[in-house]
DNA sequence: GTTGAGCGTT
């Protein structure tokens, strides 16, 4: 009984919706509702949670049965302290049609399934749209993450309650990238060339990472030949230097190669 | 292991 949306919204005929946010992201449905069921009849309980990782986002959705109910729970609950962390409870603004609803009631969910056609406006492509912003907010509070948090600290709480505006693009300069898959592998496959890192200070020659090496290759004669002809900064210096430094037996050096 | 603006799924 407490797998509240797993099956889909079940039915929200006359329910109301709630938005709560500022929750941990280790918070559950099953925290919240005896929470909220102790203020009201909540018929269901659902936490967006990312589609990779799994985690929570951060804020849930509680839809009550009545709105006295939700609009008490609102009253009692926004502020509450849960997890250690300040909660807000607030009646939800958009459905999850991306519609706008009225004080967190649902007007209509399909108003194409209700009789007749009456509609002939087409259903715009909510998953599309979704999918989308989803990403894109994702990556950026990620991005940002801990980084602004430290030098703001407790300064970034107000700058962002004043910005925080939707009609705002916070989209500073994400580039036109669609996600941040591409742009990590993008950028995990250029540090192996170059040393983007700034903790990998040490010219490591362990430039194959992967267990997996393929001996043909590897142990090709070719491959060999080429690191021979192309060797590092240091043993590309002069013959005298390596051979002095290296070994101090010319002889050596030629019965080792 | 981390994070913190905001509005949702089988």
């Amino acid at each position: 009984m407490s797998h509240f949306g797993r099956s889909g919204p079940p039915d929200i005929r006359d329910t109301y919706s709630l938005l709560v946010l500022n929750i941990t992201f280790r918070t559950t449905a099953d925290d919240l509702f005896p929470l909220f069921d102790k203020y009201g009849k909540v018929v269901d309980i659902f936490i967006p949670r990312d589609r990779r990782t799994g985690d929570s986002r951060g804020f849930a959705f509680v839809r009550y049965k009545y709105a006295d109910e939700a609009q008490k729970a609102v009253e009692k609950l926004d502020g509450r302290t849960v997890d250690g962390r300040e909660i807000m409870v607030q009646f939800a603004k958009y459905g999850p049609n991306a519609e706008p609803i009225h004080k967190g009631r649902i007007i209509e969910i399909f108003p194409k399934t209700r009789g007749r056609s009456r509609s002939r406006s087409p259903r715009p492509r909510y998953r599309d749209d979704y999918r989308d912003r989803d990403y894109r907010r994702r990556s950026r509070s990620r991005s940002r993450g801990r980084y602004d948090r430290d030098r703001y600290r407790g300064k970034e709480r107000d700058y962002r309650r004043r910005s925080k505006s939707r009609s705002g693009s916070p989209d500073y300069h994400r580039g036109r990238g669609r996600g941040r898959y591409d742009d990590e592998h993008r950028r995990s496959r250029s540090r192996s060339f170059e040393s983007a890192s700034p903790v990998r200070r040490s010219p490591s020659p362990r430039r194959s990472p992967s267990p997996r090496r393929t001996p043909s290759r590897d142990e090709s004669p070719e491959r060999r030949s080429r690191d021979e002809r192309s060797p590092s900064p240091r043993s590309v210096s002069p013959r005298g230097q390596r051979v002095g430094s290296r070994s101090p037996s010319p002889r050596n050096s030629d019965a080792e190669e």
